[in-house]
DNA sequence: CTGAAAGCGCTAACAG
DNA sequence: CTGTTAGCGCTTTCAG
């Protein structure tokens, strides 16, 4: 017969004493004789005891897992990871860990990863959401399991909810080249789908419209060798954009792909939203407005833990605010 | 009163049947009565009832929490949330989920997650060692939850391990560099802590050994900026190196920048070791030896899913091969 | 095909 | 300071 893994029972036998006070001494209560713990703590050393925390938590009155979920859009990609890692960072003190999952914007992946949250009892999830609507989270999850969302607004459930500045980046990305003496400055991105991309393209739209100047939209941009051809497409027409406004990560790539294979990247502006690793040592550098995963995944977790903590004011929407980083490819005379 | 969340039996009283027909209906256990699954479904629905993951556990027979643990060096790297989502691509189809943790290089940290996961009860486990040694596992975690070590060997336990080809590619670039000409080669990297590193430089100095070429290492460089210095520094000797060797994507980013600083970059040669997004859009494009993280994270978690399911046979090793890309930093002639 | 009883490993509540 | 009893939500016997 195999043994299997050693109970309080067993280290209770072991030590000579009762159960309880074996569960006593794992829980560090204090009140228990120094000789008796003594005991216990070889018992527990020799036997290679480990308590186990499911069958703990279902006894226990505060029914604490020490686990929360963090579902993501993809924890490959560098701002998720960065994300992701901010968001440990905040729980190790408080001595939770992180269950995590990507959604690849599948709603339907949505709910099974919640649903999976929830059959697991964790502590509070943090999510970015993939789907047009989050009602369903309602029906769900059970109203003791706290929620943040993250990255992108939520629609049909109310939550503190973590977004960078996209608007005021936007607006900020298309003043700075109207200052360098744009008049036709294009906006490449992903729209439609996701709210984030929205928010950009209406900053966009807002300040041309402010100045009087014609918009240039090229959408459904879904990775970067879409957004290269879109580019070169682009600038080839007759009047073309003098200058580049690009809405995300993989499309600023390609975009300076474009430009290079045109040999138009010093004199056709871009500045990019999000920044990425070594766009300082392309030539000319990218200019970027810089997003902050890693402070958008500190406030969530913090948010998280304050309405773990019982705080029960209403929904809050915090903004992380972006940075404009001038690295030469923005400011590039028009 | 609370209510708190609806159980098992709660479903039972207003579906109007026993505890255990419940259980059956959730199970999907097909020797039940049409008409009591509809009526216990309605009830489900009615009352948002969601298994407790945690309870079943306890008391089913094959104890799985459906729960692996991934501890790698920092899940926020490029190289780790690859692995990691590779890791969770194959984890889906299971019905498998991902609970992770960061060690950044810290034995205790170590230590401190495979325990959390132990006490979890996840069905296995996925490890980047951090410390030198891992024999506490034998005593920490039971013996019914698998391990695999992934990118770097472990020490003191034996268990199926992925690895990178890290002496075959170092021993691919050195030659490399020699083929085009190079008899001074130089080798920046983080030595000595790991064992991946000490691989890498184990390559390097056989291959100059077999030509009779001497060798020229700096060590103990654990970011880019120093990095940088230390090859400013290297490149500002008598009889500098004509190549450079780097043992890390970090490094890798720091000799650049050095190069460049110097004016040298279409002068000295540069081999580094990992592949890093936008390589190619520098200028020259960086010749890198790529690993494939995506194909170590598939393996690692193969090879536990194979534990998982019994699997008993000797502990294997199993290679992640790398490949050299060149890019033009690599084939400037010596 | 259905149900009643027992018990997984642990902690709460109450005695001693 | 210590032990006993009951029971968390569920699945497992084993009877109907």
């Amino acid at each position: 017969m195999t043994p299997g893994r050693p109970t309080m029972n067993d280290v209770a036998r072991t030590a000579g004493v009762s159960l309880k006070t074996v569960s006593r001494v794992v829980n560090g209560e204090t009140t228990v004789d120094p000789a008796l713990v003594a005991k216990v703590r070889a018992a527990v050393d020799s036997l290679h005891y480990r308590p186990h925390l499911g069958a703990s938590m279902l006894r226990r009155n505060d029914r604490r897992t020490a686990t929360i979920g963090l579902l993501l859009e993809d924890v490959g990609n560098p701002f998720s990871a960065v994300l992701h890692r901010a968001v440990e960072d905040e729980a190790r003190p408080r001595g939770l860990h992180v269950l995590t999952g990507s959604l690849d914007e599948d709603p339907d992946r949505e709910r099974e990863l919640t649903r999976a949250c929830a059959r697991r009892h964790t502590d509070g999830l943090i999510l970015a959401p993939a789907g047009p609507d989050q009602s369903y989270l309602a029906r769900e999850l059970p109203p003791d399991i706290p929620v943040v969302f993250v990255d992108r607004p939520a629609a049909g459930f109310a939550a503190d909810t973590v977004l960078a500045g996209n608007g005021a980046g936007a607006t900020e990305a298309v003043r700075h080249l109207i200052a360098y003496g744009h008049r036709r400055i294009a906006f490449l991105g992903d729209l439609a789908r996701i709210a984030t991309a929205r928010q950009r393209l209406r900053g966009y739209l807002a300040v041309l419209d402010e100045g009087g100047l014609p918009p240039a939209v090229v959408g459904g941009l879904h990775d970067s060798s879409a957004a290269e051809a879109a580019t070169v497409d682009l600038l080839r027409r007759p009047e073309p954009p003098t200058a580049l406004f690009t809405g995300q990560n993989l499309i600023t790539v390609g975009a300076v792909r474009a430009l290079r294979r045109l040999g138009l990247r010093h004199s056709v502006a871009l500045v990019g939203f999000d920044d990425f690793p070594l766009a300082d040592l392309l030539e000319p550098g990218v200019t970027v407005i810089a997003q902050d995963p890693a402070a958008m995944g500190r406030a969530a977790a913090r948010a998280l833990f304050e309405r773990m903590d019982g705080l029960t004011a209403e929904p809050r929407e915090i903004r992380i605010a972006t940075t404009l980083i001038p690295r030469g490819s923005g400011e590039i005379a028009g």
